[in-house]
DNA sequence: CCAGGCTTGGAGG
DNA sequence: CCTCCAAGCCTGG
């Protein structure tokens, strides 16, 4: 089975997915929309019913690279909440900066909640636009996402 | 090798 | 409170 693409909407984007089984390799945000299945937790998560993010893997977790563990660490962050870019460096031994590169860099947003990922003193950076990352964040605090119903 | 990034805390006005 | 600045660390080019 080869890798496979598609696309489901959250608001005004389209989160377009490539992956394979429980494996997601890319997530990024377009407003162009994308033919192609998305995994059943990032459909569910995007329409805001409860969903099972833990149960899919993101390669951008994978290997022992500062990055990758600073994204573990970012994983463990529990749907609803946030931490600081200066706790989550703390928490894997590195600077802020290198978390903040890190998350710009995020190859699989939502499956890596980036957007839990703010600053001390406010929002912090979300490309492309930080208006989704607000959107997320209001989701999750809200809604019915974090529910796994389990 | 070096520029630059989704930071932070401290100094100083 | 606000601006300015350097320390700090990793990655892509």
């Amino acid at each position: 089975m080869a890798i496979v693409t598609g696309s489901c909407r959250f608001g005004l984007w389209q989160v377009h997915v490539a992956w394979q089984d429980d494996l997601v390799y890319r997530v990024r945000f377009a407003r162009e929309e994308l033919a192609g299945p998305v995994p059943e937790e990032i459909l569910r998560y995007c329409a805001g019913r409860p969903a099972d993010l833990a149960s899919l893997e993101s390669v951008a977790t994978e290997g022992e690279s500062t990055s990758a563990g600073i994204y573990r660490a970012v994983r463990a962050i529990p749907c609803g909440q946030t931490a600081t870019y200066g706790e989550i460096a703390r928490r894997v031994g590195t600077a802020p900066r290198a978390v903040g590169s890190a998350m710009a860099r995020n190859p699989t947003p939502i499956v890596v909640p980036c957007h839990r990922v703010v600053a001390k003193t406010g929002m912090g950076g979300f490309t492309p636009d930080v208006a989704i990352k607000e959107a997320l964040l209001d989701m999750e605090r809200r809604g019915r996402v974090c529910d796994t119903g389990k």
